[in-house]
DNA sequence: GACATAGTAGACCTAACGAGTCTATATTTA
DNA sequence: TAAATATAGACTCGTTAGGTCTACTATGTC
């Protein structure tokens, strides 16, 4: 029950293209350099990204990536469940009775359930505007000002 | 992000001891057989349980294990972190610098650490009694009538 | 139009981990 | 003594996370 790394360096992405100027637009090699991200790691990673709706792309030469939403509309939640999968804490509650024959008269079953939902539910009211407004990562520090996005 | 089966056959074992006359000592092969455990797997969870202190264990003939506590006082919290690890969401949490450079000025960090309070401050509300109180589970439903412990 | 510079798509590798199975040993009851 | 039980640990197998790399396509600029 922990956050994978595919999470962690997209919101440092997010975050880090909710940080520039307006209309920026910040090739995966840039993002990868400041947010100390593996090369060539983020190609996968802004490729959910896009096909999720969070992020545009901009081909070619001069090209790179910009945020598709504002910042304050991102979450933490949709973050999680682009790159990674739905946010489900037990199996059961995706798989029902194919994981447990008992799943109909199971009891744990809705603890998990609400505890899903609480989790949920926090992860839901964070967005990507609250992290890079204190952002203070070294891109942040040691470049441009901050000015923010949305 | 989500609960492996350890904690599922935990749990569900822990609650089937509370669901017994008070005192009744059961074997690993009857929890198996009537929660729908594999074969010798609890064997490794039980040691677990035991030595975390949440269950008693009988060596020999006619032997098995009984609740160390009070139904009442054993949390959902406390059998994740006994059966697989302390609840953490993120490594960094946990690891600091030695997983990420910028730990010291990371704003995602304090995230994590909130979701994770958020979540492990319910798991820790919730006892193997309140799922053994409505367990429902097969064993239940088809032998004795329900008698709690503690 | 040519070329350099991007993203796109996907293959590929490796180590670690989860889940499950089994066995030899020590301990206890009958 | 014999049967039944936990204990400790080895062992397998498949999947996944994390990471690396390359061929291809699209685009801006000279």
């Amino acid at each position: 029950m922990n956050v994978g790394r595919r999470v962690d360096y997209a919101v440092r992405a997010l975050s880090y293209l909710a940080g520039q100027p307006d209309g920026t637009i910040v090739s995966r090699s840039d993002i990868e350099k400041n947010q100390d991200v593996p090369s060539f790691y983020l190609s996968k990673i802004m490729k959910d990204l896009v096909a999720g709706g969070l992020v545009e792309s901009h081909i070619g030469s001069k090209g790179g990536f910009t945020l598709a939403k504002k910042a304050t509309s991102i979450t933490i939640k949709d973050i999680y469940e682009t790159v990674e999968r739905p946010l489900v804490l037990m199996e059961c509650l995706e798989q029902g009775a194919s994981y447990c024959s008992f799943c109909t008269v199971c009891k744990q079953k809705s603890i998990w359930e609400e505890a899903q939902s609480v989790l949920a539910n926090f992860l839901a009211g964070v967005t990507i505007a609250d992290i890079a407004d204190r952002q203070g990562m070294k891109g942040r520090m040691l470049k441009t000002p901050m000015q923010r996005v949305g």
